[in-house]
DNA sequence: AGCATTCCCTACCTTTCGCATAGGAATAAT
DNA sequence: ATTATTCCTATGCGAAAGGTAGGGAATGCT
């Protein structure tokens, strides 16, 4: 319960793989998986709903590739999350009371719906720039350079 | 994905069933599924972890039925959500960081773990005592008294 | 003692959905 | 034209969620 999907996992992964080669050439899809572990096909797919949320640009042919649609920095992490997930509210009646009879006196909902404004801030806090740092830093610190 | 399962749901609901009846006699697990919309055989299920949790107490025969095991001021809503779904850490991963090769150098992870903690929080931070309040208050604003 | 009532336990079934694979169409560069 | 790549859609599989069923064990009442 309560677990990211692979879908939402991935296309983080994916899009941080983007980032921490923005400005460079775009990267080929298979270079992306194959970084970060992911099936191909599978990671193709979660470019669709990418793209159509304007975070990311895909060229075809030759020298094709992707590329961030707009600088990491301006890229949170709630902003991937949801093109892929579909919005953050765990419960529709959150969102919706009509969906639920209760709804208008149901306290669970009141909880459920805290817990989703808290997922959604701390997904909100974060941008791509940030978990970018924070990639290169975890790096530098798990392989220190052996080159003097 | 991150819905929380009708486990959680269920067990949330039915425990507040029975802090809205706190220090009357033990409710009837027919009862409690009656006034929740929940099926009785299901819900049965659930009362296994709860109890096992020492968050529920269950009489036996005739005037038998379901207690709160303690007062509802002293049940988190994250202790009836851990009984029954286990830890709420989102991903293995980031209570182990064995488990993924990827790990020790995965910013992803650190963000999940920082979701994790926000989600973990929000639970702690209400009571049954909490949310039978916010019932009473809501039910006496949605149905407001016709008595004179 | 006997009986009704209720919780307790375990196995099983059904459906849903996450996850992944496959194959081809469109597009761009050389 | 050829090659390399993204783009699009359909399909399969397995696990887990969600729910059902039936009988056993304890308790209280008569």
């Amino acid at each position: 319960m309560l677990k990211p999907s692979t879908r939402a996992r991935y296309a983080l992964r994916a899009m941080l793989e983007l980032s921490l080669h923005e400005a460079t050439r775009p990267l080929l899809l298979r270079e992306i998986a194959k970084a970060q572990c992911i099936s191909e096909k599978y990671l193709e797919q979660l470019t669709v709903p990418l793209r159509c949320a304007r975070l990311l640009r895909g060229r075809r042919g030759s020298n094709g590739g992707y590329e961030l649609a707009k600088p990491a920095k301006e890229i949170a992490a709630r902003e991937i999350v949801e093109a892929v997930e579909g919005r953050l509210d765990l419960l529709d009646c959150v969102r919706m009371p009509v969906v639920c009879d209760r709804a208008p006196a149901c306290a669970a909902r009141g909880l459920w719906g805290r817990v989703s404004q808290a997922i959604t801030a701390a997904l909100s806090e974060t941008t791509l720039a940030d978990l970018r740092e924070e990639q290169r830093l975890a790096e530098a610190k798990a392989v220190p350079s052996y080159e003097i």
